[in-house]
DNA sequence: CTTCTACAATCAGAACACGCATGATAAATT
DNA sequence: AATTTATCATGCGTGTTCTGATTGTAGAAG
């Protein structure tokens, strides 16, 4: 997940940087309202926090800037409680979701998390496809009610499929999002654990949600 | 949120001002129980920390005072570890909280939330899973009744997962939030606390409401 | 239609990492 | 000083991940 932060108190920044460093998010960050701007349109940014209270100009202003450019982002308002009158103001102008400071980066980081799923076409932390079920919040997944016994990676896998899905995902999409930096990718670790969920999800083999596009990735579909 | 601080140790006081004043509340110190008492008084006080180790009259007899003159907001007692007992003594003398020094600023705030919030008439938080009961407030652990002796880090630990029970809580997300900032992660600190846990809750090992799952970390059900 | 080729699936074993128990040490609390 | 609590270190067992060889398959070319 790769999040921008905009906020002009460099503790507070480097903090949260820190933190949703520390929880496998890539992080920019900029000081004021036009870095931001800047970044929020050279980048593949996926959310935004954005202080409202900048030095240049306001997080508002940014907001409708970043919405005029359709970058299509979410992005989550801070506010300090004095200002809470403002979070309505945002909200109008196109941030999608608040939180009063101060707050806990762990719930700052729930929030981001919903926004990007949202984002992706779900409102709620459960992916449904068919007799599909992924909680990504218990991490259940069952499949017609049977439960399935998955390990972290085959998880990881199935869950970033069912994320996107309808869209083709590449061999080297999956690698990059299941491990951190570069990996040596002359092994045959996802065909193994694409195997290995096929056969969880369905051991007769008649319902097969997970698609093969030769050369080109795989698709969940349903 | 008004906040009366009633603490001798200037150097702490002056500490938790700061955190409390940058996430917006409005501090009152005292160094003394008259002072304190004074200044409970005098403002519009909603919520008050106080040590219970004080110079003059002991912060149990502040509380007493407090509550003689009907001045009902909430207070919260500091204790350090050694004075463990006097929380006891304390919460019969109409302290609404405690919280054992050294503390978490992030916590302490958090509480105080919390207490805010109680009194106007909010629920009060007691843990319920099955046989295990875990109230928050007298940190009282009982399964079927019987009382569970558990240390500080036990107990916390069992209150976090409980508190998010059906999530899936990994060991990252556990160290954060116990140990202040960056803490060595290559010690198995965890899993020891896990397994005594769940030592302590049934000996035998009949039931185990502490789930691993391997690589993604732990869950408590039921 | 057959052959060829590149890619995907499968399998089993090896290598590895993870979680856990245990006991030793250090640090507090009493 | 004694006791409780917290942290660290080691080794073991087991489940997970990875690898490499083999088999299977889709699509293109002949």
């Amino acid at each position: 997940m790769r999040v921008l932060i905009v906020e002009d108190e460099t503790e507070l920044s480097f903090q949260i940087k820190k933190y949703l460093g520390d929880h496998g998010c890539i992080v920019d960050t900029a000081a004021t309202g036009e870095e931001g701007l800047y970044m929020g349109r050279e980048f593949p940014i996926e959310v935004a926090i954005i202080d409202i209270g900048l030095p240049d100009f306001s997080g508002i202003e940014l907001i409708k800037q970043l919405r005029k450019d359709e970058l299509s982002f979410p992005v989550l308002v801070l506010t300090a409680r004095s200002q809470w009158q403002q979070k309505v103001e945002a909200l109008e102008n196109g941030a999608d979701d608040y939180l009063v400071k101060p707050f806990h980066n762990e719930e700052l980081l729930a929030r981001l998390k919903a926004l990007v799923r949202r984002a992706a076409g779900f409102s709620h932390p459960l992916l449904e496809a068919g007799p599909i079920k992924l909680d990504t919040i218990s991490q259940d997944v069952t499949v017609d009610g049977r439960t399935l016994e998955l390990t972290a990676y085959e998880y990881k896998v199935l869950e970033y499929l069912m994320l996107k899905r309808g869209n083709v995902i590449s061999k080297m999409a999956l690698t990059d999002h299941l491990y951190e930096q570069d990996f040596e990718r002359d092994s045959n670790v996802i065909e193994v654990f694409i195997g290995r969920l096929r056969k969880k999800i369905d051991p007769t083999g008649a319902m097969n949600p997970i698609e093969t596009l030769r050369g080109r990735g795989y698709r969940f579909t349903l």
